[in-house]
RNA sequence: GGGCCGGUAGCUCAGCUGGAAGAGCGCCGCCCUCGCACGGCGGAGGUCCCGGGUUCAAAUCCCGGCCGGUCCA
């Protein structure tokens, strides 16, 4: 894409009629719009940071700058839409909410769903950790978390709203009449945006150096090499709050205008002395020119500073580091904290790693400067600051206070091992390469900073280089996120089915329906369609229905029922007659399997419910299955689960099912469902539809459902957890039976018992497997007696039949018991008690003979090996071993007499040879 | 979802270029001591995670699985 031409083919009307010119950035070569004259486009690297010297009328803190923002778009017909968690549960492409149009993808931005409002206004907080290494050394520019202020128009082909001159419009009036910037000093800057399979053209509006916000016009689709215009063009911005805030503050940082008075509370925590002003000063005033996130650039100002304020480049580097620390630690406590008070879980994988990822971060830090201790209080202070913004930080407080102390002692826990691991591989390798350095961290989880330090109290010098994250993220290959959901059905078949009208659900209409005629709408082999159909086709988390299909006298096995869009098809066990199509045919489902999967869909809901009130708010459904004979719920906790727990979920859900509460369906408008019942809704995915299937049962749970329930849940007839556990780091499946399938599975058990008596014998298992292990134990000892007896016996009878060639003592026996073990302790009992050469032959069947050669380590001049090749030759044989040792097989034919007798002629000669 | 590391005595781990299962701590007994601690001597304790394969021989090599950890998406 040709964004300077594409800019000039949009012909921008109210930026040359308000007197902007268009000029060209002659660092970057980009086109902007400026009202002055200017070389350079305002924006950092190409212009230096002058924000802080421009007026202002209102001075920000960031709650007033997202009210200020929310309040001008309001008054100019803006709805004021509420903020979604930061955790983006909604988006099975996405972990994280990155950016306030998120909000509405994909339902409202591919179309399907409207927006609930249009146009609407939103302060979403989001997160983005792409940056996270440059967080601090910017100063502010990078934050891991912050409010975009997005005002958003969807133009429909049929309802225009506002596009390009309108939006920018907003934005002069905006920042010249609300935030009473000189118009002057405002840029528009023209750039392309992609992201999401979208793109368009964006403007970057830049005040002093600083990006405030970025407005972007989203209306294509990208295609492989090209782009196909979308038919919904949309107005999607992004307004800085926290640089709003900055750029009125006048502070010297971003970090001063967002946490205030927390700054100082963080120094006082951390024992750190407080950064002179002009340091920081003198640090902002540079950093726009400087890449600080590469350490040339970082110490490229500190050496300037120092030069400038005439100080100790060493003192302007300690204050600067320590700066940069505080800093860093408030953008990770407060991202750490927005996680875990939408509810994530700590994980090592899927977005709870994100949030171990930050929490690490803060934990690594502290470490360095020996401050662990402290890391509650950072959170708590954070927590007071923003429970009035932020209405998860004071609900879920107590959860987040405990995530942190639980993932504080596995940190603490996995620093051990690895310091261990790392002394052992100093004490081996004596110096590490950058190989191990890898592996420490890659592995074991031991970043290089805390490395060095450690060696450096081992007393060994280890270099980092200084790539060595990009070292890291090089080995790592980036496969997408999560994986696509297939559908379970040929690619001919779903060409063929997937145009057809959507087939009447009977089975939500009535679940209750058993038979039911239907006429044929598509054939192909073995897979049929009908006009309407009570077989459910496998999806949200309940298998298929089975059941049969009768075609005139003939009858068809329905073995699956699957779905394409709204189509449903029923997989038979055999092809379909010819020119069936349009004819009536009559079904029935296998009720029993049916009845069964409702029972266990609705009791999975209620322990769901169960959990989370047992557990906490923050346990959400990380999967499900409900077959015939039990469900499968996974749900998200960042504890095992005690043995109370389990049995208070277990006692809460029964005590569901005896309250006999109906259970409702409901088909309501989606933002009227959300309003009413929450995100907590979408357990199981957000369907993209407008109108949500809701699943209530009141005053327990109501969720966005496709499944078969029952009508009250009584029907469920009671439910108990068979199985527990923890399947990944933050995610316990909860496995459970419910109904007369409960009868079932106790038989199951019943069986399993009697099964193990009639083998151990009696009546009471316990008492008999106490016994049956008592008496294997003391049978062991007996055995060991025995073993004992045994082996001083013969090691007396080998030592008094041994034979005595040139001063050494040798003896060859044959064993008929076949005990290895004994044995070979018995020959290395000998051998190295006494100066012999002993021989065992175990004779194993078929010719073959075990044989054992062991020679005191003292006798010198013979060898095991030479031995057994010279018994080799005569009994063909493969084996090996040491000198003193060697173990294998050899075949003989003759009698075992014989054999004993050649192997000691053998063992003769070889002695009278040495 | 992927890469990497690991699973050996009650615990922490060594052994892993295939060749007779080890150390330290803990435990038991004895000696020393008025007694305890320390120390000395002796002893018990093992499905080397599971299953296949290669081999005369596998804790060790190969394949598959389970479990734990870690880094990255």
């Amino acid at each position: 894409m040709d964004v300077e031409s594409y800019w000039e083919k949009l012909r921008i009307k109210t930026l040359p009629t308000n007197g902007y010119r268009r000029y060209k950035c002659k660092v970057c070569g980009a086109n902007f719009w400026s009202l002055i004259p200017r070389d350079t486009c305002n924006d950092v690297p190409c212009s230096d940071y002058t924000f802080f010297n421009i007026p202002t009328k209102v001075r920000l803190n960031v709650r007033q700058s997202r009210d200020i923002f929310l309040n001008f778009f309001s008054r100019r017909g803006h709805e004021v839409i509420e903020p979604k968690p930061v955790v983006a549960r909604w988006r099975d492409d996405l972990y994280l909410t990155i950016a306030s149009i998120v909000v509405f993808q994909p339902h409202v931005t591919s179309g399907i769903v409207p927006p609930p409002a249009n146009p609407l206004v939103i302060a979403q907080p989001c997160i983005r950790l792409e940056d996270i290494d440059a967080v601090g050394y910017t100063l502010g520019r990078h934050l891991t978390n912050f409010i975009m202020g997005g005002h958003h128009a969807f133009n429909y082909p049929d309802k225009y709203v506002y596009f390009i001159d309108e939006t920018i419009d907003y934005a002069r009036e905006f920042f010249k009449d609300e935030i009473g910037v000189p118009e002057e000093e405002i840029t528009f800057k023209e750039s392309w945006w992609e992201g999401g399979g979208n793109a368009g053209p964006c403007l970057e509006v830049c005040v002093g150096g600083l990006e405030v916000a970025t407005l972007v016009f989203m209306m294509f689709k990208s295609l492989d090499g090209g782009y196909s215009e979308l038919p919904l063009k949309i107005v999607d911005t992004g307004y800085g709050i926290e640089r709003i805030s900055w750029l009125t503050s006048k502070t010297p940082t971003a970090f001063h205008a967002v946490y205030n008075d927390l700054i100082n509370t963080y120094y006082k925590l951390l024992d750190t002395e407080v950064t002179p002003p002009d340091i920081l000063w003198g640090a902002t005033r540079l950093i726009s020119r400087y890449d600080t996130k590469r350490s040339e650039g970082y110490s490229k100002i500190k050496s300037l500073i120092s030069n400038e304020l005439g100080l100790n480049i060493q003192d302007v580097s300690t204050h600067l580091d320590n700066a940069v620390r505080v800093f860093t630690l408030l953008d990770h406590v407060k991202t750490a904290l927005l996680m875990l008070s939408d509810g994530v879980v700590p994980s090592n994988a899927g977005e709870g790693y994100l949030a171990r990822l930050v929490l690490r971060r803060i934990f690594r830090i502290l470490k360095l400067i020996n401050k662990l201790d402290v890391v509650h209080e950072l959170f708590k202070t954070q927590i007071r600051f923003w429970s009035g913004m932020y209405l998860n930080v004071s609900k879920n407080s107590e959860y987040v206070l405990d995530v942190v102390e639980n993932e504080l002692s596995r940190f603490n826990d996995v620093m051990m091992k690895a310091t261990s691991t790392l002394r052992r591989y100093v004490s081996t390798y004596k110096k590490l390469d950058i190989n191990k350095l890898v592996e420490l961290y890659d592995s074991h989880g031991l970043p290089p900073d805390l490395v060095a330090e450690e060696c450096r109290r081992l007393g060994v010098s280890v270099e980092v280089p200084e790539n060595f994250y990009s070292l890291i993220a090089s080995r790592h290959s980036r496969p997408p996120i999560k994986p696509i959901k297939t559908v379970g059905l040929p690619k001919e078949v779903i060409d063929a089915f997937k145009d057809l009208p959507p087939t009447r659900r009977l089975f939500h209409e009535d679940p209750y329906i058993r038979r039911f005629k239907a006429r044929v709408v598509g054939v192909l082999k073995n897979y049929l369609v009908l006009d309407q159909t009570s077989f459910y086709p496998e999806g949200g988390g309940q298998k298929s229905d089975v059941g049969e299909i009768f075609i005139g006298n003939e009858v068809f096995k329905v073995i699956d029922v699957q779905k394409i869009g709204d189509v449903i098809v029923h997989v038979l066990d055999k092809e379909l007659p010819p020119n069936i199509l349009g004819s009536e045919v009559s079904g029935e489902i296998d009720w029993f399997r049916r009845y069964s999967l409702m029972r266990h869909h609705t009791a999975t809901h209620i322990v769901l419910a169960s959990a989370r009130s047992v557990l906490g708010s923050h346990v959400w459904q990380a999967g499900a299955e409900k077959s015939e004979d039990r469900s499968r719920l996974d749900i998200t906790h960042y504890k095992s689960l005690s043995k109370e727990d389990i049995l208070r979920i277990e006692d809460l859900a029964n005590e569901v099912v005896l309250k006999c509460i109906d259970v409702n369906t409901t088909y309501l408008p989606r933002y009227d469902a959300e309003s009413r019942y929450g995100l907590t809704l979408y357990q199981g995915g957000v369907p993209l539809e407008p109108v949500i299937r809701v699943v209530e049962i009141p005053g327990v749970d109501a969720q966005a459902c496709f499944g078969t329930h029952l009508r009250n849940t009584c029907e469920v007839g009671g439910i108990k957890i068979v199985n527990v556990q923890k399947i990944q780091d933050g995610v316990i499946r909860l496995e459970f039976v419910a109904g007369t399938q409960l009868v079932r599975y106790v038989r199951g058990v019943e069986e399993l018992v009697n099964e193990a008596l009639t083998l151990v014998g009696g009546s009471d298992l316990i008492k008999r497997l106490k016994s049956i292990n008592e008496e294997l134990n003391n049978m062991k000892t007996l055995l060991n007696t025995y073993r004992g007896l045994w082996l001083k016996h013969t090691y007396d009878e080998m030592i008094k039949t041994s034979e005595i060639v040139k001063g050494i003592p040798f003896n060859v026996k044959l064993f008929t018991i076949n005990d290895k073990e004994v044995i070979k302790e018995l020959l290395k009992e000998l051998t190295s008690k006494n100066e012999i050469i002993a021989v065992a032959l175990i004779p194993e069947g078929g010719g073959k003979v075990f044989i054992e050669i062991s020679i005191s380590p003292n006798i010198s001049g013979v060898n095991a090996v030479e031995v057994f090749n010279e018994v080799s030759k005569v009994y063909s044989g493969r084996g090996g071993g040491k000198r003193d040792h060697v173990s294998g097989y050899i075949n003989v034919d003759k009698d075992l007499d014989t054999v004993i007798n050649t192997i000691k002629n053998i063992v003769r000669e070889y002695l009278t040879k040495i």
